[in-house]
Order: C-alpha cells, then sequence, then structure tokens
DNA sequence: GCGCGTACTGTCCGATCGGTCAGTTATTCT
DNA sequence: AGAATAACTGACCGATCGGACAGTACGCGC
C-alpha cells in the first residue's frame, strides 16, 4: 500500500507540482481515503521526502566519490556522474523543478528542498562564476523538460548537450 | 494607486510565485485592503494579466517583423529580439517561469500562460528539432536565473550564452 | 470465543484562499 | 450646503486545503 501510495504520489507530483496536488488527489489515484494516506504516512511532506530519498542517498555516495579529487578530473566526474544521476532520476527532478517558488525562497520543506541545492551546488562544482550556477539550474531544467512526454529528446542527445554546456561553463575546457 | 498594486504585484509575484501569494500579501504591501484590490481589478487574474500585456504586445509586434523573414536572417532575428526582449522583461519572465506546472498543465490562465507557449516557440523558431524547444526552455530559465539578485550574471555575457545556445542548437550556425 | 494489533475510513476541525457586498469616507460638481 | 460619484474597507461567504481523531473491519495467536 505504501508502495502504491509512492506511485501515484510521484507521478502526480511530477505532472502538476506538489502544491498543485492535494492529498484528495493521491488518494483517488490510489482508490482509497485521503485519511489511510495519513496512516502510513506522518504528513503530506513526509511523502515527497520519502519520494526523493533514494536519489538523496546516491547523491550523497557521489559527493563522496568526488572529494578526493580535483581539478578537471573531479569536474568531468562530477558532470558524468550527475547527468548520469539526473538521467536516471528524471522524474524526481522533474519534482523538484515543478515549484520553482518553494526551492528558491524555499518556506518550508528545507530537508526536502535541498536536495535541489546540492544538485545545484555539484553541478556547478567548486566554480566561483555565477555562470556554473546558472548553467546548472539549466541542465536540471533541460533534464525536466526532457522526462515530459511530448518532448523526445534521446538521451545521448541530452548527455552530450548538457556536458558540453558543463564543461564550456566551468571554463574546464571548450569545443 | 492601480500602478502602487501592479508594482507590489510584480515583486511578490516575482519572488513568490503567482499561486504562492494571495491577495492579502498584495494589499499588505501596498497598505490598503484586499478588497481594494479588487475593487481596481475584477480578480487576481486581472493582476496577472494587466501586469503581462505590455510583454505580449511587444511580442506580437515582434511575431509581425519575423513573419516576412526566413532562413539564417530569420533565425538569428528571431534570437536576437527575443533575447532582447526576455531580458527587458526580466520580471515578466521570471514571473511566468516561477509556476512551471500552472504552466505547462495550464488548468487556468489560458491566455497568461499562452505567452510562455509564445515566446518558447518564438525562441526555437521554425525548427522541428525537439532540442530547440528544450533549449528555448532553458534559455528562458537562464534569465528567470540572471534576475534573481544572488546571481550576478552579467548581461553581455548572458546575452552571448544564450545566442550561442540558440543557434547552435538551431543547428544553423556553430562556433 | 476472545483479545489485540494492524489497516482503514467518515467526519470534523481550523486555517487560508479568492471573491462579494453593504456601508463609510472623501472629493468634486452644482 | 447638499447631492453625486469615486475610493475604500470590514465583515462575511463558500470552497478547499492539510490534518486530527474516534471508531470500525479484519485477521491471527491463544
Amino acid at each position: 500500500m505504501r508502495a502504491d501510495i509512492l506511485d501515484s504520489a510521484a507521478r502526480l507530483f511530477a505532472t502538476g507540482g506538489f502544491r498543485g496536488t492535494s492529498l484528495q488527489d493521491i488518494a483517488s489515484d490510489v482508490g482509497c481515503s485521503k485519511a489511510s494516506l495519513l496512516y502510513h504516512f506522518t504528513n503530506k511532506d513526509a511523502i515527497l521526502t520519502e519520494l526523493l530519498s533514494p536519489a538523496g542517498r546516491e547523491l550523497a555516495e557521489l559527493e563522496e566519490r568526488l572529494a578526493p579529487l580535483d581539478g578537471e578530473e573531479a569536474a568531468r566526474a562530477a558532470v558524468d556522474g550527475l547527468v548520469d544521476l539526473s538521467l536516471r532520476f528524471r522524474r524526481q527532478v522533474r519534482i523538484l523543478i515543478q515549484d520553482v517558488d518553494t526551492m528558491t525562497a524555499r518556506p518550508e520543506l528545507p530537508d526536502v528542498y535541498a536536495l535541489t541545492d546540492r544538485l545545484v551546488d555539484a553541478l556547478a562544482g567548486r566554480s566561483d562564476a555565477p555562470e556554473a550556477r546558472v548553467w546548472a539550474w539549466m541542465a536540471l531544467v533541460g533534464i525536466f523538460l526532457a522526462s515530459a512526454g511530448d518532448l523526445q529528446v534521446s538521451e545521448p542527445t541530452l548527455r552530450a548537450e548538457l556536458a558540453r554546456g558543463a564543461l564550456r561553463t566551468l571554463g574546464r575546457h571548450t569545443d
């Protein structure tokens, strides 16, 4: 049942946004009562948190793997790892992108939306250039868009595009 | 008074999103009652519509100017014109980007959010490649990010970046 | 049969939302 | 001065939200 709830919630959050999806919407999709959701999860935020935790764990692992690296090696590994991670968690990225204002202003859900910040920070690398942050956001949005059903961007194309943008923006390589 | 309302609303919508900003928020910022807002505007949507209408008019003018052009000339003119327009209406772009789910699912506000579609379409040009649409969205997001106070991306840098991305993605020119 | 924990639900709650409306204040015209 | 009009507001409304809670159905060990 928990799995059913998470599945429905993931699909609805990805298409309608977190704030745009009510508990009643999820309950109707699952086919149970709203109260049943709150029996399995302490509140609405907990559903989102659990939905994003696998991506968070993998990101933490990647951060550990990148820690000892430095220079261009670190930049390339970061880009490869994060683009790969983002592509494997397209739906989660899509959810994070949905409520941009919630992410940036973050009056709530600090734990959850810190994930977005960490993604952006990791993508931007250790670069001080604000362009790197801009690129990182744009990369996430690219993935978000590629996960939309009506935009059939091939994964190799998107991956190459993102990697090129990252390396150019980070100033470590140009082609 | 109408001008005060529009000014406050623009600032709040840009930072907190349209759905994330209540009429009470605007009224408090202006220093009047919520009912006073609805005396000057028929409803909340009308405030947003009026806020975005100048950008909509300019976009329509640009579309007319581009209509007779063709080929690479048209692509270059479109990119120049739209990047320029988007940079001059940073706050409006930021408002449009805020509620991504509202824009894409658009269960409401069809007139307003059609503006985003037109921006994207115009930026993507006549290209059939889905990559063009992805780039167009990313360009808008780049502008959105550059309008954030904490990201001081210089306008020439951003403009060059956007133009380069556009021409490359549209497949009409590479550097 | 009985006790008991798990799964689940109908119902209610306070808060907040966009919006309405009767009524008040201020200003302008005659 | 007084009527008319514009500007504005407090109080209220229905809808919807996330969430609380008492109660119910059910299966399993004893």
